[in-house]
DNA sequence: TCAGGATTTACATGAAATTTACATCGAATC
DNA sequence: GATTCGATGTAAATTTCATGTAAATCCTGA
């Protein structure tokens, strides 16, 4: 009954902080492939099959952000975890740090990325896509965790229940979702009760209001007349 | 520049066993703290703080496995390495499950002992959740040993329940903390109790008194909102 | 016993959720 | 086209509820 082995990917330049992720994750019974730099990560990702990659930003040659996307474009399920060096400027990272499954701020500690690896290689075997970021088709970019976001240089702010409408949106991106879905599953109403409330409407607008370039011609958050409302994510 | 001395608790019965290490130990150049109990090695963990817990399984009053958990609950990034004379891997995978973060089984060699500590040692540096001193936003410092910090000319005094709230916040700045998980990981309350009780809000209050240059306003530890709270970390 | 610290209590405040009220839109019908 | 009517958009008012905090009380270690 020997289980497969998972597989991790490690993109660090720096040869400390590289050899150190191998010896944890090896030790608790990972195996780990790793590259030190850009490209050389790029060709490793594109070519092996990885269970998860943890992935440094600022790299020689090709910054984490790059490859990121390249990877999502050959295969939108690899699951990935940024790791960002922190800089004064938060700004820079905020918009860095989004468009990948999580990511971890170094300098970390062990047991904490050792809980993030978990948790998306936990979500990612159970087939849930609920990544901590979510990126729309007009690049805004959402931290579910933060509540915040980013479209271009400006930070957006959410609330829970934005978020919790976006994510459910986000999960079901193939299909229009109806008013009364998101009454049960986000709000938790009861089915089929004969609730007359407009509460799902104004937080759909609202959440317009946030990611729209124009809310009067919505083209991230589409209603679908008679059937609900839709989110065109990214990928 | 002399080096903070690395600290090493020995939790072990054994009368000769433990003096053996403690000498080994303090031969090398750390700093040794021990206990003959399992009891008191869970007290002097949880209350002192140390780079690296050697912990033996078969101890009177309290396994180490017990010890071991617990310790865990309250601090997720404690170094711990597991000594056994048990060899089965039925033991070693319980161990590692409790997050111990390496096994030595006895009877080992002193060399054999030295390299499991140092590799151990060597990762938990890669994060540095035992920073001394956190470096806030606004140029504010504090120091986690002594309890006291800096805000430009003015000296700051801390509580031990605060400098634990700040560290913890520290260490996963990438992400708000929510009160919940305050609770359990610095309070030690058991999880998802219906918990009521305001205490860590009065605590975030009583910081940001002391690190915000306007606690109305803050900017270093800011509310998240339906999320919990976020520490500005300069890094 | 005392003092500092932790916690509870009680109330204030303001942000978010929801309702209300009305405007607008789209498609079906004439 | 004009008309109608249910579905949708949304500003503003209202309610609900998370959070902020002063002050009282409880603990606990010296």
């Amino acid at each position: 009954m020997n289980k497969r082995p998972v597989n991790i990917l490690v993109v660090e330049d720096e040869e400390a902080i590289r050899s150190g992720l191998i010896d944890v994750f090896v030790f608790h019974g990972y195996e780990v492939d790793s590259a030190a730099t850009g490209p050389e990560g790029l060709e490793k990702a594109l070519t092996g099959k990885f269970d998860l990659i943890l992935l440094d930003i600022m790299l020689p040659g090709m910054d984490g952000y790059q490859i990121c996307n390249e990877i999502r474009n050959q295969d939108r399920d690899q699951p990935i975890i940024m790791l960002t060096a922190k800089t004064s400027d938060e700004e820079i990272i905020q918009g860095l740090k989004l468009g990948a499954d999580d990511y971890v701020a170094k300098p970390f500690s062990i047991q904490q990325l050792l809980l993030r690896v978990e948790a998306v290689l936990r979500r990612s075997q159970l087939g849930i896509e609920q990544a901590r970021t979510i990126s729309l088709a007009n690049d805004v970019q959402i931290d579910t965790e933060n509540l915040s976001g980013q479209n271009g240089a400006e930070t957006l702010t959410f609330t829970k229940r934005e978020v919790e409408v976006i994510s459910y949106l986000a999960a079901n991106s193939s299909r229009p979702v109806s008013r009364e879905e998101l009454l049960t599953k986000v709000w938790g109403y009861a089915k089929n009760l004969e609730i007359e409330t407009r509460t799902v409407d104004i937080h759909i607008a609202k959440i317009r209001r946030k990611i729209e370039a124009d809310p009067k011609q919505p083209a991230n958050l589409v209603t679908v007349r008679g059937a609900g409302y839709r989110l065109m994510t990214a990928d």
